[in-house]
DNA sequence: TTCATGGTTCGACCTTAGTCGAAGCATCAA
DNA sequence: TTGATGCTTCGACTAAGGTCGAACCATGAA
């Protein structure tokens, strides 16, 4: 009744059914519109209107105006993170969404988590890079070896540009659904991008769901081997 | 409104506000009897016991009866765990509980969460213990090395008693006040009984405050350096 | 300007759920 | 048994807040 931060108003706000919705489809890292989200939650727009400025004021999303369109996006990683671990506890206590149909097999797999690699693939990926000393827990925060840095550009991917940016590199997130850690962070953001852009996968345009193409996932499991 | 755990359902329960006053409570790590939670969250007996029969149900709690009395503490790791989540964008939005009175600068500095060290000691130790190697990353979970357990055992923390039971060694918890990962899981636990048993430090009935005693402080900042 | 589209604001319903009084069990102690 | 304590269940009250229709802005296109 008196000490620490007011967990109850956040708690509240992702405790709705429409606004869990939209939380978690902007999981999918993607930046969307009202009436998408309108459309996602499943109410009008106007009840979509309130919500979203509600869930703003509370400081789990970033708006972006953009002409006459209005785009959400989740706040940050740490919103990101805490709806991971409460889809864990939901997930845990056997309070799964419905029944588990085919997509959640492949949400398993290979999922997005706001904007990195979530999933089986995704531990593996962190799981491998741990294990070559690419990445390191230095002190509590995830940092990037000398031998990381290089495979990452080795990979194409523009270090220098990602550490201008003031979001952190590395960052671990966990799993609801391996309930292990994987690369979050810029960092990890750019490999996903890569990935595309390399066409070893494709981001499923409705659900969250990352599919990897046969030689996708080929490529992968050699650049990612498992000790 | 479709992929994913239901996640509304879980938060909903935190999200209520004399249930997060239990639940914070709780971070405590002690076990607390429903009269003791009423009166925590200021609300008569009845309305606590239908709030705790909602958080059991959920997955949250873990209840125990002795008697005439019924127990309840969290859960586990995991919840406590998404709780701290929570107080760090509840934090981070400048909802703080009200004011942040001298209590709070106790808070950082050092304090339970759910039943081991947090706050700036907590990380404090974290870090000592990667920097001499005695925990590590690996692939995700955190492991005990060699040195790691010649350290505790050296420090008297019966290991191998730990290890009989099926409740995780070594586990990384995130702060909100420091943002950093400080050591949690059973291993975690048995530090803190250890400082208490050795008169270091000692835990506030009412608050989650951890005080320390002068020696206990020196002693502990020699124990636990940081490079 | 005029029209269309995307969002917001307002107001009025109405369901949901938190709250407590009162009564009912269960456990323990004489 | 009687009484006391701790907790649960029931029922009724009430307040909070999610919902949508309708009207209102704001932007962009013709």
């Amino acid at each position: 009744m008196k000490e620490g931060p007011d967990i109850a108003h956040v708690a509240a706000l992702i405790g709705d059914p429409a606004r869990a919705n939209m939380l978690t489809a902007l999981m999918s890292g993607k930046a969307l519109t009202v009436s998408e989200l309108a459309e996602e939650a499943g109410v009008t727009i106007q009840t979509a209107s309130s919500h979203l400025s509600k869930l703003d004021e509370g400081g789990l999303l970033r708006p972006r105006k953009q002409g006459r369109h209005k785009y959400f996006s989740l706040a940050g990683d740490e919103v990101a993170h805490v709806l991971e671990g409460l889809m864990g506890l939901a997930a845990g206590s056997g309070h799964v969404r419905k029944r588990t149909g085919p997509k959640d097999a492949e949400l398993r797999k290979a999922r997005v988590c706001y904007n990195h690699l979530a999933g089986d693939m995704g531990t593996q990926m962190f799981d491998s890079m741990m294990d070559n000393g690419h990445i390191m827990l230095d002190g509590g925060d995830l940092a990037l070896t000398d031998e990381g840095a290089a495979f990452a550009t080795g990979f194409e991917i523009d270090l220098d540009a990602l550490r201008k940016a003031r979001a952190p590199l590395c960052r671990e997130c966990l799993d609801w659904s391996e309930r292990r850690s994987h690369l979050a962070g810029s960092l990890g953001r750019a490999f996903l991008t890569r990935f595309e852009e390399l066409s070893w996968a494709k981001r499923d345009q409705k659900t969250r769901v990352v599919a990897f193409s046969r030689n996708g996932a080929k490529e992968f499991t050699r650049l990612f081997l498992v000790g």
